[in-house]
DNA sequence: CCGCATCCATGTCGATACTG
DNA sequence: CAGTATCGACATGGATGCGG
């Protein structure tokens, strides 16, 4: 639903209603690629294109080239061309993605607890078929 | 891409791939309408759905429903029928879902934040104006 | 090397009508 | 009341090829 939520969230924004802060925090990061993106530029540090690409196998040019530039509008990472030749491309997060940061550790914290008990469960279902 | 998220989740952990633990707890809320589902039912209480649907006067049902069986899916609603003339459904959170309220917080904090520091910036082109 | 443009299959969502 | 069924418009994302 990202592009939806994204516009969806603009237009809440430009007809006032600011009700939805909450989803406007969620377009942020809800896109495809965007929160590991993230996840990544704010605990490792630097990327180029190119790096990016490879540390996201699935991900085709178009999108990861969309990812980053609504992710740059946004203001939460940021862009540095080197006009070399062949040009390099450089990104890297802003102190306001890193304050997302926060909560996407939490939510990687919840998910860890969650897959967890999740395989808990499993578990405990095999054991019950193994006493049946 | 909320539909496309929770596959894609899905066939990651049935191949065992338990990297994506972000994407996981993201999947759990990134769908229309449900961020602000649960974080009615998580700060409210109790809602049936004509009262879901009231306070969502934009939602289809269909796109209400197929929230709601999705979060259910995923433990983190609860859904009571009460088998009366004319029927009556209850939705409730469960602990589980409780467990993300404080994220939604969090993520509600910083949209709030984000929107008034955009303000500002409104602000202080608006005064840049004047001063030409 | 880092993209953008185009085409096309698939998916998603709204509107409307109908049911137990 | 609380949904389900169906249809059709629209959006999304993959593949491919081109360009500075």
């Amino acid at each position: 639903m990202t592009d939806y939520l994204r516009k969806e969230v603009k237009n809440k924004l430009i007809n006032g209603d600011y009700s939805c802060a909450k989803e406007f925090t969620l377009s942020m990061f809800s896109g495809k690629w965007k929160i590991v993106i993230l996840y990544h530029l704010g605990i490792d540090g630097i990327y180029r294109f190119g790096e990016l690409k490879r540390l996201l196998p699935q991900a085709s040019n178009k999108m990861l080239t969309k990812q980053l530039r609504e992710m740059e509008a946004d203001g939460i990472i940021s862009r540095t061309i080197y006009p070399e030749i062949p040009v390099r491309v450089d990104y890297s997060i802003t102190d306001l993605g890193q304050s997302l940061i926060p909560i996407i550790v939490a939510m990687y914290e919840w998910g860890e607890e969650r897959l967890k008990s999740m395989k808990q469960d499993v578990k405990f279902s095999i054991n019950e078929e193994a006493i049946k």
